[in-house]
DNA sequence: ATTTACCCGACTATTTTAGTAGGTTATTCC
DNA sequence: GGAATAACCTACTAAAATAGTCGGGTAAAT
């Protein structure tokens, strides 16, 4: 089972798309700007988003990233597979040779374990996410925030400059 | 989230103490020949065991270990608990300091997720695994195997002697 | 032409995992 | 009493994964 900061990311910068996805390509140095994840790890991860066609790109001025479809149809289970290996709770990926090529004691535990967290994550849509009443509140907070970020850079500049 | 082979091992060290508890203490060298795990690595996850009161040692020939409590009364959420920090799926371990000391955006998501894992690990216990068929098959076919070994041992023991 | 922003590969510090090594202490059997 | 057994304890370590950084590309818009 591996889920970390890696799959949370992940999860975290699809919602932030699918949050701001009425307004044009989103791009990832604004996701970096709200979520405070660093720009090249967002590139590495959408790399791997884009492989698995969860993401599509638009390049040049203005560009950025789109979900590939529609938030309904975006479930977190998928997104997490996409970075990690995936969501399972056994050694051995499901093959039953966790022992020396042997199934070991454990193995059907960790099997429905692994059936449970899928099924859990699964069921669970971007726009399900976007739905959320706490969800909504951080998001506006971070609104907020990177609007003052925005002003902050625009006056540092015109100090620089 | 971190469910890895710590935590795995120490599940199955323990169904295994489980299978064995009505033959008086269990050695971890047995739980070693027949789970395949260091006897190293065990002494290090049955210190933590032992401190979470899930177990109870016996010192000296023919000691070992013992459940604390009925087989009933421990479960698998437990056990993980005892030798990971925790089956916690968020990244600030519950305190909503997930994005430079404010909530991050996917924090209530995996607060849910911890949920579903724990409740569902927490449903099994140890006597339910010793219960299930797929368990005592694999159970019998070790205990076949390390009587093997220890034929073994005991031959190799009387050609070095 | 220049800027924007995606794209790509290689490199790296840190942390965790999984395991080793080498000892000490308590208990039992001879 | 002494040898054997097995828990107990601390420190060390190789390998892997994580969470990045760095430095350059390439495509598209103004």
């Amino acid at each position: 089972m591996r889920l970390t900061t890696k799959g949370r990311y992940a999860v975290t910068a699809m919602l932030d798309l699918a949050l701001h996805s009425d307004q044009g390509p989103v791009s990832l140095s604004d996701i970096s700007n709200r979520q405070g994840i660093s720009l090249s790890y967002l590139e590495q991860l959408f790399s791997k988003l884009r492989k698995s066609v969860l993401v599509t790109s638009v390049r040049g001025p203005g560009g950025g990233y789109r979900l590939s479809r529609l938030k309904e149809d975006i479930f977190v289970a998928q997104i997490v597979d996409a970075v990690n290996e995936s969501v399972d709770a056994t050694g051995c990926s499901g093959r039953s040779d966790c022992q020396g090529g042997t199934t070991c004691l454990t193995h059907y535990l960790w099997c429905d374990l692994s059936d449970q967290i899928h099924d859990f994550l699964n069921q669970i849509s971007l726009a399900q996410l976007v739905a959320r009443e706490d969800v909504r509140q951080v998001a506006e907070r971070q609104s907020i925030e990177s609007q003052q970020t925005c002003v902050d850079d625009k006056i540092n500049a015109a100090i620089i400059g």
